[in-house]
RNA sequence: CGGGGAGUAGCGUAAUUGGCUAUCGCGCCUGCUUUGGGAGCAGGAGGCUGCAGGUUCAAGUCCUGUCUCCCCGACCA
């Protein structure tokens, strides 16, 4: 291909509204360009790189025995509201009419679409295990799009289904689709980790996710040198140890207008371990009060799930006001106005004379005790995982905390889908079965944004081999010279005729400007072509991963053959 | 949806208390000179200053409405 008749409208300086090193450089070397809040054009060259990407998980899933199909992007309402999730999914689903006034919604993901295919399709357990897969534009009415592919309202994702007989072939088969996800994130030369995952409106019983580590990811992932990770929304917490301290009376004390764990804490001059806040929620409009120990947060996915509540949010200062009889700040479990429901986090079980909110304006309790001064209904994991807490898997070493960037999920479904949208099968003995399922997620567009970020430096993007758009590209210097564009011809010709994708930058423009856009289109490999080298029989290779110090003069047979062998043709 | 900021040419930007033909750089077109890390000179094209209303002798600038974009908090590949 010739630079001059591809469009890549490369920028020397980025939109002001590009928020990430990626976005920035996707958009100044040419490959997206932004039309609206979330949504955005592929050209040419950004096209080829998500082309690639989509070959590595394609050859991936093949390998692991999927079949690919394409289903639709919209679909019927009647779909949704089998599985429920019409209503469940809420303000993220794009929704629309025909001209009937039929309602329709843009699919954010397909599991109703798939399941829909398989019913009607497999009848016996001689058709299972299956696994399909597609890729295919996703719609997700984003609250707040942002970090340009990264998290847009449209965007490519490869969405995989696999159907099995019973739940112990299920757990086989995601240990082999473990493995690919594992193996497209090598592939895509990632720095990354797999970590235990909450299921989110997806649903199913256990989920990983795979993140690639970033500290511009929007996730907080953590870890244990045991090999345990998990998203932060998921991780577990221990409880801790009971310590032997004799239970001391209970006190009221004065805190004016002190409310915040840390401002009491200074005030009584008592460690935030030895605080219990009370935080009142509502579920399904149905209030109740979570104690959590004072250095810890709740973790609302945690007791979302723990509930199996669909809407969950903190109480507003009114109805705080209404349950504890006192302004926010000094709620506590003790003489609660109104008797709510009290779920103990894992973390206040076993805290001893602890201070709590007195449900007084200015006024706390020190030395509280459960089971003496107040009762809670249960306890459960229900805070969120701090940096330092000892691991939940190896109950030895300290979690530490990193970032990453999801690009993919896979779920254990069970039979969330198969039994409310009536899937099953026959098996040996004539008998009707749920089929189990699983589904595996991944952000093609994602991949490609997540790539630049840990691969790029001051002067643009630095493309894996694998996933570069082009794999080298030619600088001739002059390609007026007759001899340089015979020269850079050649070698063009014979790395294509190898199945190489090569570049030839024949735009009459300065060297300087030739360069700067190699570098910023992240090509892995350049070779560049002058005249005084040429005279001399030579010409320049170089990756654009090494320095001016990486630039090797090669005869051209001599370059052509090293880029033979580096891409094994 | 709540709170904060911003919309001027393809990109980045300037315009004093409201005041002349809306500034400059990059990019684009033409010509000449250059030609190994974003060249120089000369000439040129490109704008309903987001949109709609209002105030005023006069609006990019002030007011109202509206749309869009960005940032901070509740979702997910």
């Amino acid at each position: 291909m010739y630079f001059s008749k591809m469009l890549i409208p490369t920028l020397r300086e980025a939109p002001s509204d590009a928020d990430i090193i990626s976005a920035k450089l996707m958009i100044r070397a040419g490959m997206i360009r932004k039309v609206s809040s979330g949504l955005y054009e592929f050209l040419p060259l950004g096209l080829k790189a998500l082309r690639k990407v989509e070959t590595i998980i394609r050859e991936e899933m093949n390998a692991a025995g999927g079949q690919e199909v394409i289903l639709p992007l919209l679909f019927p309402k009647e779909l949704w509201l089998e599985t429920g999730r019409w209503n469940v999914y809420g303000k993220e689903l794009f929704r629309l009419k025909d001209r009937k006034e039929a309602e329709f919604c843009l699919a954010p993901t397909a599991e109703e679409g798939i399941t829909d295919l398989i019913r009607k399709n497999i009848n016996s357990y001689k058709q299972l295990p299956l696994m399909l897969y597609q890729f295919g534009t996703k719609f997700r009415d984003e609250i707040r799009p942002r970090f340009g592919i990264m998290r847009a309202r449209e965007f490519l994702m490869k969405d995989g289904y696999s159907f099995h007989a019973d739940e112990a072939d299920l757990e086989k088969y995601y240990k082999i689709m473990f493995d690919a996800y594992t193996n497209i994130c090598k592939r895509c030369g990632f720095k990354f980790r797999a970590v235990e995952a909450a299921s989110g409106a997806i649903g199913g019983s256990f989920s990983h996710e795979f993140m690639v580590l970033a500290e511009t990811g929007e996730e907080e992932i953590a870890h244990c040198e045991c090999g345990y990770g998990a998203n932060t929304e998921k991780a577990e917490t221990l409880p801790f140890e009971p310590l032997t301290e004799e239970l001391l009376n209970m006190e009221e004390v004065f805190t004016p207008d002190i409310g915040s764990v840390e401002d009491v804490s200074k005030f009584l001059n008592a460690n935030p371990e030895k605080f219990i806040k009370t935080m009142i929620y509502i579920a399904d409009n149905q209030p109740l009060a979570v104690l959590v120990r004072g250095d810890f947060e709740v973790n609302e996915v945690k007791l979302q799930a723990y509930l199996g509540a669909n809407e969950l949010v903190l109480a507003d200062e009114s109805t705080i006001n209404d349950i504890t009889g006192a302004p926010c700040g000094f709620a506590g479990p003790v003489n609660l106005k109104k008797k709510i429901k009290i779920i103990a986090d894992l973390s206040v079980v076993n805290v001893k004379n602890a201070v709590v909110g007195a449900n007084k304006k200015d006024y706390h309790l020190k030395n509280v005790n459960a089971g003496r001064d107040y009762k809670y209904g249960e306890s459960a994991d229900l805070r969120k995982i701090a940096e330092g807490d000892i691991c939940p898997r190896c109950k030895k070493g300290k979690i530490s905390f990193s970032r990453g960037i999801e690009v993919g999920h896979a779920f254990k479904l069970g039979t969330k889908y198969s039994k409310s949208m009536n899937a099953s099968y026959l098996d040996t003995n004539g008998k009707e079965n749920l089929i189990v399922m699983g589904c595996y997620g991944i952000g093609v567009t994602r991949i490609l944004a997540a790539t630049i970020e840990q691969s790029h430096d001051e002067n643009g993007i630095i493309w894996p081999d694998n996933i570069a758009p082009f794999e080298v590209i030619i600088v001739p210097v002059n390609f007026a010279d007759e001899k340089t564009k015979e020269a850079a011809e050649k070698i063009y010709n014979e790395l294509t005729a190898k199945g190489l994708d090569v570049l030839v930058d024949d735009r009459d423009e300065r060297a300087g400007i030739k360069f700067k856009d190699a570098d910023l289109t992240g090509i892995p490999y350049r070779i560049t072509i002058g005249e005084k080298n040429l005279a001399n029989g030579n010409v320049e290779l170089k990756a654009r991963k090494d320095g001016k110090e990486g630039i090797k003069l090669l005869k051209p047979e001599d370059a052509v053959a090293e880029l033979l062998n580096i891409f094994k043709k």
